[in-house]
DNA sequence: TTTAATTGTCATAAAGCCGTCACAAACAGG
DNA sequence: CCTGTTTGTGACGGCTTTATGACAATTAAA
């Protein structure tokens, strides 16, 4: 499950008590504000992955505000979803809601909620991306991320995840020195708190595997400064 | 996303505008025109990829416009989109039957709009009904679109819908590893929302049809990432 | 209407991975 | 040779990811 910031624009108490926990227990970070004065404000703050508007509002409505957001460059990109009501105010909000990437009616099941979150989040950052990588040879070494196939001399091999990107890391510039904390930057990303000594255990995995293929030496210990993968970019 | 010159035929100020605005934003070149006349008279000047026609129109209706609009070579294949207000069954019906190639139900979300849009031209696009598609092979597998036949070394075997889509799509590129969202993006489609976890239910089901065929091992789980269809494309 | 298929979700089991630690080994400098 | 520092290595418990069977809801078929 992705973490993501969730801006909820809702005046109803019950309500929005009850989405602020649902979402908080979904491993979510929640903004709560009950009118979109408030809303606007967070905003400055900082920007989240996604608003959550009730479309009933006291004060400035959710139409207007969409269509603000909507119009300048730093919001647009923000996806919205839009929580209606089902049954009163059909005619009155039909298609105006159009600014929004989606919509959900109350009564909603906070499942579907996260479901429909999820999915537009998800879409909202790639635009289509089926774009082939290209393999990638070093040595005898052969990486070919499509398929997520490691071969030596064409012998596949089988390693877990985090070996996996951190030789396809070396892999991507054959030669060079990382430390240990360029490597946990890079491989196992940014907001992540491990030891740096688990970057040698990771390199002994490594090593053991490629060993066990006859290509020792590949994975190279630079003393005080880091590790470095050996080979010939072909 | 495709570039597209949409023909926006719909009275309601708000709702036009709105739509403009989300179209344009979305790279697409759009005319609003506020009634069936003027659009008739758009259409002489540049035939556009679509229309989004609303229902409920002043003057001529829709459905006559729309009818209209079928009856006449130039612009029979010109694909329409029909936007109503109302969801009653009735509408759809006569909608569809007037030759209408979707239609949404206010209110709507953009997201959905634009999928359906994109979905209808590319139907529109390649007339295949009368194209066939050209059989898969990979490996012992054999996939004929065309006839909805999938075969294991010439012996015919059936499998749901959804497990068809999923082997399908797999097979169109033999050896790359889909994660769970791309499958769900792919297979499922666009405008559904269902956890990611229910992609592992259907590989567990295509891996048991396959494997009663002596054909274990083919798809194959990629820890981490997702999975992938394994073979040599002939 | 009854019956059969299909589909999404859940609970639970199974498998595999990961980070950490403790200690051994290698190394550098005196 | 001695000492402090850095790296290598095996083991282990917790945790995450995946597999699987069951079930209810929905849909299609009879």
């Amino acid at each position: 499950m992705e973490k993501m910031n969730v801006l909820l624009v809702e005046d109803d108490e019950d309500i929005g008590e009850m989405l602020q926990l649902s979402l908080q227990s979904n491993g979510q970070t929640v903004t709560w504000c009950k009118d979109v004065m408030k809303a606007q404000d967070s905003l400055h703050d900082s920007i989240p992955d996604i608003i959550l508007l009730d479309w009933m509002l006291p004060g400035i409505n959710g139409p207007d505000w969409v269509r603000f957001l909507k119009n300048h460059e730093v919001n647009k990109r923000i996806p919205i979803i839009m929580l209606t009501a089902r049954s009163a105010e059909d005619d009155k909000i039909s298609g105006l809601e159009t600014g929004v990437d989606d919509y959900v009616t109350k009564p909603f099941s906070v499942r579907e909620l996260i479901a429909r979150m999820q999915a537009v989040v998800r879409r909202a950052g790639k635009p289509n991306t089926l774009v082939n990588e290209s393999t990638i040879t070093v040595g005898p070494l052969l990486i070919d991320p499509d398929s997520h196939r490691v071969a030596i001399n064409d012998v596949d091999i089988m390693m877990s995840p985090t070996e996996y990107k951190l030789l396809h890391y070396f892999a991507s510039n054959p030669n060079k020195v990382y430390s240990r904390n360029q490597l946990l930057d890079n491989v196992w990303g940014d907001n992540v708190y491990v030891e740096d000594r688990t970057v040698d255990v990771h390199i002994r995995r490594l090593r053991k595997i490629l060993d066990a293929h006859g290509c020792a030496d590949l994975v190279q210990t630079v003393r005080g400064f880091g590790y470095k993968l050996v080979g010939t970019k072909a």
